[in-house]
RNA sequence: GCGCGCGUGGUGAAAUGGCAGACACGCCAGACUUAGGAUCUGGUCCCGCAAGGGGUAGAGGUUCAAGUCCUCUCGCGCGCACCA
């Protein structure tokens, strides 16, 4: 397509003069601005001012992104765009804006490229970073790049280990549901020694080491957390897990689990979302029983939602993995039961959710003694219990459970009735709440209550009699927070005498060791213990070898953002305050991917809580407001993939058509949250579109002169814009109302659009305009510039050079370095009053004509015009009016 | 299986319960042009010459009025998935 406006000279000057100018830094209170700077002078701002002085604030952030060395990909400027003009749009508006952007650069393929070439990580990480950079700066984003921070960068990662360094040193008080200084913590009783002091204190940490069976994935030579464990593969590179037990750091996450449900309630964020978060912590109501075990001391104890069914408990499995099984069962079983314990481990957890369509389980040979009626019944070992809920035993009450319902089928186990359904259906397998029966001892009865009653009566009766207590469980399990790898932030941890112990907060940030080799150890240590040097500590002690995962640097980078050059804190109190507190508590929106709905914004929310617990930041939830944009796909519909060649590269696009153009079909294409298919002849519509921008405000023989000399000189002379001058039309002339009305209408609609996110029908609006305006034979230099001030936040290169061409032509005193400040149009109400409106006339709801009122005509007025109609009358012939229906300015609705 | 979301032209999509299809792509016709993958003008939901009729996955319902609200069915997408 040709070239519909030089883009490749306005682009590159624009961003050229916003870094000079340093346009889009945004000011913390206190801080000298420049006297110069448009934000200083658009609210006459005497530098350093308070944050009281301070327009109010709106932070804007996008997910920073792993700069892979793959680039952009469309995906990521339709967030950053979507952010980029809700950003300019609030700046516009008087806001002080900030916008952000960083790395996020700790990660697995800069460190296998390391393993591969022997390149240090960081040499490939700067280098991606820079690709990365070039490319987004590419697109004209209003980021204040003063604040740029990279996860790897030690000034940044120091604070990430003196976070982990509180986690370290704090516990949550049960008293007050609050992390607390580990100083604080109140020993029990029998802890006399140091020693058993110490044991309960490292029991009590936010963050702790545990011997734990972990998911262990050779392949990629790590741990990973539950979280990263997706179908029993590992959801990078999808390699096999397998279930190990190893010695890990920890963080205690489910001491947040009820906070992190509540926090849900005062956030602005998406249903789905909201509810995928609470299924991930998937808490549950129930209680917990003992069951005493047939001629012996132990119990067991259990966990259900359902303890109105107990009467109807007539077995009880035991996860494989339960530590009573090796002392309970008999030794008539004992086999059995080990070789179906073998064969259950070797089993990858793939292999067993796979196979879980048919249960297994063996008979331990022993018996339970149900407490409610004391019958005995047969405990059994079962896969299908798992060993890290709950308590990794159920009592089974086939008659109502689904999966035990099919595990008694199978091995003719009784199935015991206590549940009457609704007439119809059928109590076997019925698992919703109904009528209690057949629930009576001589000490208890639930028959006839609600299973809600029920539910209630057995439980305290459980209670009273010691025999069990109500309980709330979670699926959401400790985050397993520690990494066998290079390229990640190393633990500020030393051990001594087996002990681990931190290391003071004056010694970081303690950085990671240089290394020839960034493979595992033969003998599977991570490799940091290849650096001998640096694990022995003189004394004796040896550094903790496992490094961080890469959640931890993104887990506090919003906050590193209002404080980014702090060298003596992880950020200041004042810039805290003044950024986080407002209208919106938080950060005012966050925009990213779905594929963080439950990773990233869960271990961020948990570690706000503690520094909020521990009165380090001030709100309690980080991100108020947080929308998901959706996938963009291929051509074809499907998703974008190297393999199946349907990849767009956004450098190929801008190169064609330019930022702008791309800026708008990313926003053009339909609603931001939507999964959309990509399709380039969409593109070339909006950029037909900018063309015709262009062509509104320029003069077509200074185009074509400056076309000329641009053939003659090569490509690439900014110097050459020059010459290009303004359309003669334009004049500084009074707008007509006519004109006004075509304004303001855009101005009202692209404000209400931008306030919902409704970029698409935003720029459809824009597209309204310039059809309009386009064939006007005069074209009001205000009316224009007004326009361009809506355009800005969607194409400001564009609406930049224009508006500077304006100015040169119309008001040289204006000429504002940028148009970035200039105050958004307030639409006039008054303007878009019309004399006459047209109204549909509809009989019995079907539109039959269209009649042209005075707007301030009363119903009756009304009324009467429209049965004057001519083309009524035929409709109406023979027909009595039963009913007229007048809308004021909408409709008439005849029922006939 | 459970939960959530969505079904509107040839396509991407618009539409506080009040004129369905704004805006754009594509297509058709025309203008300007040596040329057109540029630009401009007009047309474009379906049936019908027209008058008119039909139409928002399907069936029912509420309403003067339903793409929009309610019930069921079908289809698609996403998430969770032996969580007791």
């Amino acid at each position: 397509m040709r070239r519909q406006y030089p883009f490749h000279l306005i682009e590159p000057k624009w961003q050229r003069a916003w870094d000079a100018q340093e346009t889009f830094r945004a000011w913390n209170p206190g801080e000298a601005i420049p006297a110069t700077h448009p934000f200083a002078q658009r609210h006459q701002l005497q530098g350093a001012e308070p944050a009281d002085k301070l327009p109010p604030k709106f932070y804007v952030l996008d997910m920073f992104p792993y700069p892979s060395g793959a680039g952009l990909h469309v995906g990521h400027p339709e967030g950053y765009t979507a952010t980029d003009i809700l950003a300019r749009y609030r700046r516009a508006q008087g806001y002080n804006v900030l916008h952000p952007m960083g790395w996020d650069a700790f990660g697995l393929p800069a460190e296998q490229y390391a393993i591969k070439t022997g390149q240090h990580p960081r040499k490939t990480t700067e280098t991606n970073i820079a690709t990365f950079k070039g490319q987004i700066k590419r697109l004209g984003f209003s980021y204040d790049w003063s604040r740029e921070v990279d996860t790897t960068d030690p000034k940044y990662f120091r604070w990430t280990q003196w976070i982990f360094l509180k986690l370290y040193n704090s516990w949550l008080n049960p008293a007050t549901n609050k992390a607390e200084p580990i100083e604080t913590l109140v020993y029990p009783a029998d802890a006399k020694t140091e020693e058993q002091k110490r044991a309960f204190r490292d029991g009590k940490r936010l963050a702790f080491v545990q011997e734990a069976p972990v998911w262990w994935c050779a392949d990629l030579g790590t741990v990973l957390a539950n979280e990263e464990v997706v179908d029993g593969k590992s959801e990078v590179g999808g390699f096999p897990v397998v279930r190990k037990p190893m010695r890990q750091w920890m963080l205690r996450i489910t001491a947040y689990a009820e906070r992190l449900i509540e926090g849900l309630d005062t956030i602005d964020w998406s249903d789905s979302l909201k509810e995928m978060q609470r299924n991930w912590i998937g808490r549950s109501e129930g209680a917990e029983v003992h069951f005493q075990i047939s001629n012996s001391e132990s119990q067991i104890t259990v966990f259900t939602t359902r303890p109105d069914t107990l009467f109807g408990a007539t077995y009880m499995v035991l996860s494989p993995e339960h530590k009573l099984v090796g002392k309970i069962t008999s030794p008539e079983q004992r086999d059995a039961v080990a070789q179906y314990q073998k064969s259950v481990g070797g089993k990858s957890d793939l292999e067993r959710t796979e196979l879980s369509k048919d249960k297994t389980g063996v008979f331990t040979g022993a018996y339970a003694i149900n407490p409610v009626n004391k019958e005995k019944i047969p405990i059994w070992i079962a896969d299908y219990v798992l060993a890290s809920y709950g308590t990794g035993a159920i009592m089974a009450v086939p008659a109502h459970d689904t999966r035990d319902f099919e595990f008694a089928e199978k091995f003719n186990l009784p199935v015991v009735q206590v549940v009457q359904p609704p007439a119809g259906k059928d109590w076997k397998g019925f698992t919703d709440d109904g009528t209690t029966v057949n629930s009576a001892s001589s000490e208890i009865s639930l028959n006839g209550l609600s299973t809600p009653e029920a539910k209630k009566k057995i439980t305290a009766w459980l209670e009273e009699k010691g025999l069990g207590k109500k309980t709330i469980n979670y699926k959401l399990r400790d985050w397993l927070f520690s990494r066998q790898r290079y390229w990640g932030e190393p633990f500020p941890i030393i051990w001594k005498n087996g002990q681990h112990e931190a290391l003071p907060e004056s010694s970081l940030p303690l950085l990671p060791p240089s290394l020839e080799d960034y493979k595992p150890t033969a003998d599977g240590q991570p490799p940091l213990a290849r650096a001998k040097d640096w694990v022995n500590l003189p004394d004796g002690s040896v550094r903790e070898t496992n490094t961080m995962p890469q959640w931890a640097g993104s887990c506090w980078y919003y906050l590193r953002f209002l404080d980014a050059q702090n060298s003596s804190s992880f950020m200041g109190q004042a810039p805290e305050s003044y950024w986080m507190q407002g209208k919106t508590p938080g950060v005012d929106l966050y925009i990213g991917g779905v594929e963080h709905a439950v990773l990233h914004l869960l271990y961020a929310r948990f570690w706000h809580k503690v520094l909020f617990d521990l009165g380090l930041v001030t709100t309690s939830e980080p991100f108020y407001k947080l929308v998901n944009q959706g996938l963009i796909l291929g051509e074809d519909g499907q998703k974008m993939s190297k393999s199946r060649g349907n990849v767009v590269n956004p450098d190929d696009i801008m190169s064609e058509y330019g930022a702008d153009a791309l800026r708008l079909y990313e926003m053009f294409m339909g609603p931001l949250e939507m999964v959309k298919p990509w399709n380039n002849k969409g593109v070339e519509g909006v950029y037909r579109f900018l063309g015709r921008v262009w062509r509104l405000f320029v003069d077509e023989a200074s185009e074509t002169d400056y076309e000329q000399a641009e053939a003659a000189q090569g490509q690439g002379n900014g110097e050459l814009l020059a010459k290009i001058k303004l359309s003669a039309a334009i004049k500084d002339a009074p707008a007509t109302p006519a004109q006004l009305k075509t304004l303001h209408a855009c101005i009202k609609k692209v404000s209400g659009d931008l306030d919902h996110f409704h970029f698409n029908t935003a720029i459809s609006a824009l597209m309204v305009f310039v059809n309009e305006a386009i064939t006007w034979e005069t074209k009001p230099a205000s009316v224009l510039r007004e326009f361009l001030i809506l355009l800005q936040p969607f194409a400001p290169h564009l609406a930049e050079e224009l508006s500077e061409k304006l100015a040169i032509g119309y008001r040289p005193s204006a000429i504002s370095p940028t148009l970035a400040y200039a105050p958004w149009p307030k639409f006039d109400p008054a303007l878009l009053v019309e004399d006459t409106i047209e109204i549909p006339i509809q009989i019995n709801g079907k539109l039959r004509d269209k009649i042209v009122v005075p707007s301030a005509a009363t119903p009756a007025e009304i009324e009467t015009i429209a049965l004057a109609s001519e083309k009524l009358k035929s409709f109406l012939e023979g027909k009595p009016i039963k009913k007229v229906i007048i809308v004021p300015k909408r409709l008439v609705n005849i029922v006939v």
